[in-house]
Parts: C-alpha cells; structure tokens; sequence
DNA sequence: TTCCTAATTATTCAACCGTATAATAACGAA
DNA sequence: TTCGTTATTATACGGTTGAATAATTAGGAA
C-alpha cells in the first residue's frame, strides 16, 4: 500500500490553486455543490489540505469572494489607465472592459450572484461586499470628475458621487442583462449602448477620443 | 405515543406555504442552508411531506424562482397601471415601483441573487430566467413606445428595444445597489436619480405629471 | 353514521457533509 | 549525505442530507 506521490507547493501558490478550485466549483455547480472535497479533487489535493490553509470552509469562501471582487475591480481599473491619458477615453475603457470579457463572463456573473446571495446571510461576506463596492465607486468617481473637468465644468463632490452612482448602476445592469442573455441582442453590442447612455448622463459629454 | 395532529389543506395554499417557506429559508440560511427538513419546519409539516407536493427538491426550487419573479414583474406591471392615464406618469410609476418596497428588498434581491448564480448550473434555471426576462421587457418596451409617441415622436421597435434595454439595465443596476448598500445614499433617494436618468436616456423627455 | 381515499406523519437508508487526528513523504538545512 | 520540519495524505467520526417506504389519520362521500 503506497502512498500518493504529491508535490509541495509554496503557500501562495497553494492558496491560489485552492481559491480557484472554489471558484470553478461554484460557478459549476453551485453553492450546494462546492463541497470540500470537489473543491479538493478540482485543486488535485486531498480534502484535508484544505484545512491546513484555512481555518474552516467558510474562510476559504470568504477569501474566494475576495478575490473575485478585487479581480474585477483591478482589471477595469487597469483598463482605464491603459493606454490614454485623456480623462474621457479613459471614463470610455473602464466602461467597456466592465462589459467585456474576463468581467463580462457567464462564470463571473454566477460567481457574484453566489456570494452576493450570502450577503444577508454573513455578516463577513456583507464587509467584503461594502469594501468592494466602495473602492470600485471610488475609481469610477475619480474617473467622473476628470472627465467632468476636462469638458470644463467645476463639479462639486455631490455631483461627482451622485453621477459615479449612477453610473455604476448602468454598467451593473447592463453587465448582468449582457452576460446573462446577451445571445439575444448581439446586433446591439452593450458597450456601445452603454457609452452612449453614458454620454447622456453627462449631459451631453462625449466620451469619444477628442478630435 | 399518539401521532402528530395536521391539517389537510388544500393542494394550492399547502404548494404556496411550501414555496413561501423555502423562500424564506433562502434569503435567511442562504442556499445550502435550505434542506428539506428545515423548509418542512418553516412551513409546520414533515419532509416527507415536501415530495407528495413536488417531484424533487429541485422541482420546488424552480417553482419557487417562478414564483418570485412573476411576483416581481406582476407588482411593477400593476403599479404602472394604477392609477394614471397618462404614459409618462405610468413609466414614472413603474420605474418608483421597482425601487421601492417589496421589490427593493433585502430578502428579495437575496432569493434573486440565489437563483441567478444557478442559471448556469441547471438549464432549468436558465429557462425561468429567460421567461422573466423577457416578460419584464416586454412590459417595459411598450410603456416606452407610450411614452415616446405621447411625446410626440414616431418611434421604431429598434428603437424602442434599445431604450428597453438600457432602462431596464438602469433599473436592475439601482436596485442592486439601492437594495445592498441603500443606507450609504439615504440623503439621495434613488427613486429620484432613476427618473432623472431615464429622463435623460430618453433625451430629455419629463417624466412628470403633465402640466 | 360508516367507509374510502389520500394527505400527512413516522421511520429508515445509503450517501455525503465538514472536521479532526494520525501517519508519511517531500524537501531544505546542516 | 543525514536529519528535522511540515506540507500532504489517509483514515475515521458524528451529524446531516435528499429520498423512499410504511403506517396512520383527517375529512369528504355515501
């Protein structure tokens, strides 16, 4: 009677592999269906590992959850800061990568909605979404207020926030209604139909490269 | 040892106090909190009783998704045809009824989120999502084409699905963040920003009662 | 009232859950 | 090379799960 042959791997590259296995096994087969030892047989471990690296399951939920948010957040941000300094392609890019792949992804989306629906449930999962929320509220406001500069006016905080919330309200649903259902209007390509509502909320601001 | 006493109810109000009940588990444990012998204590029976009412626990899941988004679309499609004639006044109040109480609700957006983050794993989900969707869509698009022709245009379908769309992503997107974090913006109340963007989305159109 | 039907309870089952603990093998240090 | 540390596996445990079946009792029909 052998044992498995196993490798040892760093901590940071174990938790990784871990946190993954969690996301794939939630986005696949649900909440219910991430036990521990899917999550283990996905991660290629034994479900005891787990435990050596978490405290309980829900640690490692919590810290999934996490890491999906700051994903999110990290990858539209970095999309805004690409390639242009002008504050209103800038504003353009953050909303596009919002509704473009990796964010606007089937598996995302199922991921969200899981952990969102535990929102009421733990109070742990509730910090990490207010956390989330507020620093993507907070780029997306900064972004606002430099485009509003740029077009010339001298927004007030009030303004900036009460537009960034706004905003984001437009790009959620327009990222769940695209994702979830997008088959159905690829004639109507939800970037452009956002950029536009957008531009209209502004006031009439164009988001195009300046000419 | 005497048996238990019961009631024998009818199939429809016993189906509804299941269905209820497994809602309210839901939202309160979340989903893998929702077994089968706490939803039969929610709704004061035994188990076994649960699968002389639906085929399988499944089965009552998507009766219950059914129920709670026809309950959704049926409270705003009723609220719009409440009290005015006027098309404006009606996508007013449409749009007021989907950020308010009961639609804007913690336990509510907390049973959607649920179901939405299945709509990948079981097609089953992925039908009653569609459904709704587009029923929801279907009453929104007209309330739209009311409007703009009250306001004097002629529109196309092309134009008014677009305008269906977008609002609606509006709509979806303020709810979740009204509903989640409602108490960050309570000096801002989103039924006001809702109406003030829709107005600009529809160019300008006042969404007001009519002088 | 008496009887029949089926709604409801009670009980059982195999499978699976998350967690705990002990044995072991991988790999860096010396 | 040898040794020690610890990441990893193996195994076990008590509790829970969804489902199946059998026993009963409620409530209408006759």
């Amino acid at each position: 009677m052998s044992r498995r042959s196993f490798h040892r791997a760093s901590e940071a590259e174990r938790r990784q592999d871990l946190i993954q296995a969690t996301l794939d096994c939630i986005s696949e087969l649900g909440l219910h269906g991430a036990t521990v030892r899917k999550i283990a047989a996905r991660a290629g471990v034994t479900p005891g590992l787990i435990r050596h690296y978490f405290s309980c399951k829900d640690q490692m939920m919590q810290d999934a959850y996490r890491e999906v948010m700051t994903g999110m957040t990290s990858a539209v941000a970095a999309a805004a800061n690409a390639d242009q300094p002008n504050p209103r392609a800038k504003l353009h890019d953050f909303i596009v990568a919002n509704l473009s792949p990796p964010v606007a992804d089937g598996r995302t989306l199922s991921l969200w909605a899981a952990f969102i629906s535990h929102v009421r449930v733990d109070p742990a999962f509730a910090e990490i979404h207010l956390e989330s929320y507020l620093a993507f509220r907070s780029v997306l406001e900064a972004l606002v207020a430099d485009v509003l500069i740029d077009a010339g006016e001298t927004p007030d905080a009030k303004r900036c926030r009460e537009l960034a919330i706004t905003i984001n309200g437009v790009i959620d649903g327009l990222w769940i209604e695209g994702t979830l259902v997008g088959h159905l209007f690829s004639e109507t390509p939800l970037p452009g139909v956002a950029i536009k509502s957008v531009e209209a909320l502004l006031g009439g601001i164009s988001l195009a490269a300046k000419p």
